[in-house]
Formats: structure tokens, sequence, C-alpha cells
DNA sequence: GATTTAGAGACATTTTATTTCTTTTTTATT
DNA sequence: AATAAAAAAGAAATAAAATGTCTCTAAATC
């Protein structure tokens, strides 16, 4: 199954905006209606659309301080993969986690209220863990951008 | 205008799933549907809730390349910093920016299709600027944990 | 050129969102 | 503590959107 350049155009108007109406996007790319909403469920059911969420504000929300911080893990961590990553989910504050070509390293996206905020989960959450040895905190100040589209 | 708890727990279950019917978030949350909704539209209104947006599957699409890139600007480029944040807004395989504390840096989230994909838009789009002075590129390996979620 | 098949459109039906009106609860004031 | 005013909740009606059914068209196959 792959797609033409309809389903394309569907995938990218929704990443924009998951509240369009199948009328707004049929009309949008061409289509009437229903062949248009079966083309949607469609992409749902194949896995293309992984799912709709609401973004809120966070500054709003007051989540003023986003760090990237770099983990370096311990032997014990090393060895120890698994658990690691089970306690990285059930941490709110890790929007994101990646592990790192090179090293043996992760990377951690933090939101957090404030430094004093940040400087609490750090403690708390991973400079008491066996598992991590170093923790480098990236701090960001300005975001110039930020979207979840993929470049279609 | 502040939020209680009510509140915070709809938009908990908007930012998780933003395809909930009024009625089933009425049920979570212990309303009935109008009052629930009233609520909703208010949080769009006020601005706690900026959008709704399909997410879509990477891999799926293509996108099997996930890097965060460090970049140093010249001279020229930090005294240009608008036309730079202009330019990066413009290129779709950015998905993020932020510029960074301490150093007079930029941090991109930028994802393309394989190694050729982002050494492509590498040399195209940031090596060839004469904003750019030095690019350091993170790979990531594993998403361990991906999530547009606050830590409400 | 006939036949099959995938996809399109029209329209009916169901579900969900939105509005209106009424009732309850809360808050402030006497 | 009693009462008025304001805010929030609920019920029910209405409007809009999603979903399903059926028919038709156009491309593909034989």
């Amino acid at each position: 199954m792959s797609l033409n350049h309809v389903d394309r155009q569907i995938l990218a108007l929704l990443q924009q905006d998951a509240s369009l109406s199948t009328a707004d996007i049929a009309d949008k790319v061409g289509l009437s209606q229903s062949p248009c909403w079966r083309r949607i469920a469609k992409l749902e059911q194949d896995g293309y659309i992984k799912g709709k969420v609401a973004l809120l504000d966070e500054k709003k929300l007051g989540f003023d301080m986003l760090v990237y911080a770099h983990v370096r893990l311990s032997n014990h961590g090393r060895t120890n993969l698994a658990e690691f990553e089970r306690l990285i989910l059930s941490y709110d504050e890790v929007t994101e986690c990646y592990s790192m070509a090179g090293t043996m390293d992760f990377m951690l996206r933090i939101i957090s209220k404030g430094i004093e905020g940040y400087e609490q989960f750090v403690r708390d959450n991973l400079l008491n863990l066996e598992f991590v040895q170093e923790v480098h905190s990236n701090v960001t100040m300005t975001c110039v951008k930020r979207s979840t589209a993929l470049p279609l």
C-alpha cells in the first residue's frame, strides 16, 4: 500500500491542524466528502496517523525552562538499560529521550518550572540513580521554532 | 483567570488524545456534556490550547534519520540573527530550533530520509550559509520516548 | 470492446458539537 | 445565619460533522 499525492496532501493538512473537518479537507484537496473521509480513515487504519493531540501553551502553564540533558550511564546503567528506560518513561518531565550514536549516552528533553524545578528534577530523579554517571545540561533560551510536522 | 482541577484534567486528557469527544471527556472528569464543552471552549479561547495536530509515523513515511545539530554562527550571522531565524523557519526539515544559553549558538532538530538526506540538507542549507561557521551533528539512534504532553 | 475493479459522488443515518434554557451551587452581603 | 447575586452545572433542542450505504464513473484487464 502506497500513498498518492492526495494522501500526502491530507497528511500535510492534518499534521498542521487536526481540527479541520472532513469537508474542509475534501475542499482543499479537491475531493468530495465521502472519498476524502475514507482516505483519512484508511490513513489512520494503516498507521500513517499515529494519533491526534492538543498542543498546550507551555509558558502559560508555567513551564518556562526547557533543557536538553546529556546523560552518561554508569556501568551498572549500561547493563540495565531496560530498567533505565522504564524509569525514563515514567518521568513526565522527560518529554523525549534518545540514545545517541557514538557514545552509550542518552539525550533527554526535560521541561520544568524554573531553574528550581529543573534542579530538583535532576537531583531527585537523575543524579541519585545508580544508573547515571554524569549529566550535562544544555539550557535553551529562545524557541525560534517548534513544530511536530514532517517535511512532506 | 486561573485553572481549577477539572480544567487541568481536561488539558491532561486532550494533550494525550484530542480525538476524545466532549461526552467522553465529560464522563472522565465527572461533568455533564455542556459545562464540559464550555470549559474546553474557554481553554481554547484563553490560549491554553494552542491547537490540535495529527502526529504521523515518521518511520513509515521514510524519515529514519533524526539529528540534533549544534550550529555556531559566524560574525555575519550574529549581526543578522533575524535573517538567520527567518531562513530556519522556512526549512521544513528543521522541526525545532532553540538558541542556547551560554554560547551564541543554536540547536536544531533536523529530520530527514537517511544519512544521504541529512548530508544533503546540511550541505545545501546550512554549511553554504554565510551565517554559519560550524555544525556539530548529534545523531540519534533509538527513540526511547517521545511525547508532546506537558507534566500537568 | 466487454468485464472487472477501484475509486468517486450523492444521499441517508448516526454521532458529536453547539446553543438555549432551567436548575443548582457558590459567594458575598446584610 | 438568611438572602441576593453570580457562577457554574444540567437537560434538552438544534446544528454540524462523521460515518455508512448505495450508485455511478473511469481506469485497467482480458
